[in-house]
DNA sequence: GGAAAATGCAACCGGTTAGTTGCATTTTCC
DNA sequence: GGAAAATGCAACTAACCGGTTGCATTTTCC
């Protein structure tokens, strides 16, 4: 069978855009920070980084970009919250490629037990 | 229970390289035609891209930095494959997060529950 | 009202990246 | 042996990236 490898490569400029975001261990960290669906604020999210306060300001904001994340105002404070669409867009991307590679393992495989 | 959402974030630093390296769409165009298992060389990976033979082989320099891809002499040409380990290492990132955002989706379930 | 907190804005810097072009080297194959 | 194919090497460029610093603005709260 293996019906499921079937298929053409995805939406490849969205994803790229997705991984370039996700591409940078400052901004894994805050991905890591926000995964539990909280909302912090930009304060809460760059105390205990090496960077300064400015340098986690742009990557929320490429964060953001790539629809990661999302703002909202609360008084004087920008709270940022997790927005997990996109991520499971890449999920998906990976998993078609794994998939491809499923299915060349199958392919080999018949072609063993055609010639067993 | 939802007893798997326990854990640490995993080595960012190692995912990170990943993300990056498919993080353009050039070089997930490459990922694509080696998704399925087959070895291509240099010229026929770049055959049909916009960009030069000499771009595309800096591509699978950046690719093959990461270890998704892996090279290979065959007479005068260079056979590239894919290795599929560290996507499925940032698959694995991925589902991590995925476990954090589920669990807190379960936690605000039972606080429903809580004041129901 | 005024200090302090949280953020915004803007300029600047050095390094990396994506891309090009030109030419050399290696291998095939007639 | 020699043309053609496949790749390698090197220099160069423009743009982007991650980061900083300095100062202004907005909001809180006593």
């Amino acid at each position: 069978m293996t019906a499921t490898a079937r298929a053409r490569p995805p939406r490849t400029a969205q994803a790229a855009n997705v991984f370039a975001a996700l591409g940078d261990s400052t901004r894994l960290a805050l991905v890591n920070a926000l995964s539990d669906g909280s909302r912090r604020s930009i304060a809460q999210l760059s105390a205990g980084h090496p960077v300064s306060r400015q340098a986690i300001t742009k990557h929320l904001r490429v964060l953001e970009g790539a629809r990661i994340v999302r703002q909202e105002r609360a008084g004087r404070e920008r709270l940022f919250a997790l927005d997990p669409a996109p991520i499971e867009d890449v999920r998906r991307y990976i998993d078609w490629v794994s998939r491809q590679w499923d299915a060349r393992l199958a392919r080999l495989r018949t072609l063993v037990e055609a010639q067993a």
